[in-house]
DNA sequence: CTTGGAATGTCAACAAGGCTGACGTATCTT
DNA sequence: AAGATACGTCAGCCTTGTTGACATTCCAAG
């Protein structure tokens, strides 16, 4: 049997529980990004450096069409990026070894040091956020997470965490 | 005493879960944006439309100085997505009464609509995942968020949940 | 050994949506 | 009457995304 009344009820409820998340998230992700974004202001890069940056950190010696699948922009778009990262001396491109057409992607020393002081402002503040909310709280936030993501982005965010070039 | 072996494991162990938070973050918001990004496409709008109606729609005659305080852009920036909107009839602008400087925002029935179309996409999805994760981890996502959000936004944040004009 | 296709780079042109700076008008407040 | 506030707008700039076209290099299959 149905209750008619409690179903509208919790149907609004929960329905104001995602309005809830969704302008969360939105707020969340302005200040996700807020710290990183000031220091690439100073450097006149913007969060597509960043981006790169964390990526060709996180997977040392990937390739291009790597990058362009996590990212998931043209090659127009992430070449744009990559030259004037090269060009200033914060990433190393090399010719692949087993196929020669592609280029292994590496951060030089000074673009190391860039992304730790990208890397560390940001998990500065994930770093509070965690710690106030809790380690249950933690496992939650990760769990949903996942399950928002398409399942294509899914594997590739797996893929990346067991460390696969 | 401190156990240096196990205070450094924690510490890459923490570091390591930051480091797949920030990722679950990129990855996530890329899957929460997509749905009513497919939609908006269609209809030549951006995400900055979206926004300007998500945030209309949920304090119906706020004003043009509070939603750019919401957004965090620029009144040229808004002011660009706000006109095309109302040229198309989705979002109405009357004078304010108390204070005829104003602008009292709303949505016309042609923007309510766009708005359920594309806030049932969201919500979806929104759904879904909070369906997969289950009632604490959502908790735990909304705690979280809460705790990344800049002190402003987040009391902006609890603004509008108030249901503030 | 040749050839098709894959990986990469690059040129050009364009659009959305941020930004700054300057200015004008209407209206409220003091 | 004067200053502050709310809003709109013009002009110009930047980043970062897009499409389309084309060249190069190289691997692999026939």
């Amino acid at each position: 049997m149905r209750q008619v009344v409690n179903e509208d009820s919790s149907a609004f409820d929960s329905d104001e529980r995602l309005r809830q998340g969704i302008e969360a998230m939105f707020f969340a992700y302005r200040g996700f990004t807020a710290d990183p974004d000031r220091i690439l202001a100073t450097l006149s890069y913007g969060r597509a450096h960043h981006r790169a940056i964390h990526f060709i950190a996180r997977s040392p010696g990937t390739t291009v069409n790597n990058l362009l699948k996590i990212l998931g922009v043209t090659k127009q778009s992430l070449n744009r990026v990559l030259r004037t990262l090269i060009e200033d001396g914060l990433v190393e491109s090399r010719q692949g070894v087993s196929d020669r057409r592609e280029r292994r992607l590496s951060l030089t020393d000074a673009g190391g040091a860039l992304e730790r002081r990208l890397s560390e402002a940001q998990r500065r503040r994930m770093r509070a956020a965690y710690h106030a909310a809790g380690p249950e709280a933690v496992d939650g936030f990760h769990l949903v997470l996942e399950a928002m993501m398409d399942a294509e982005m899914r594997r590739t965010y797996h893929a990346i965490k067991e460390g696969e070039t």
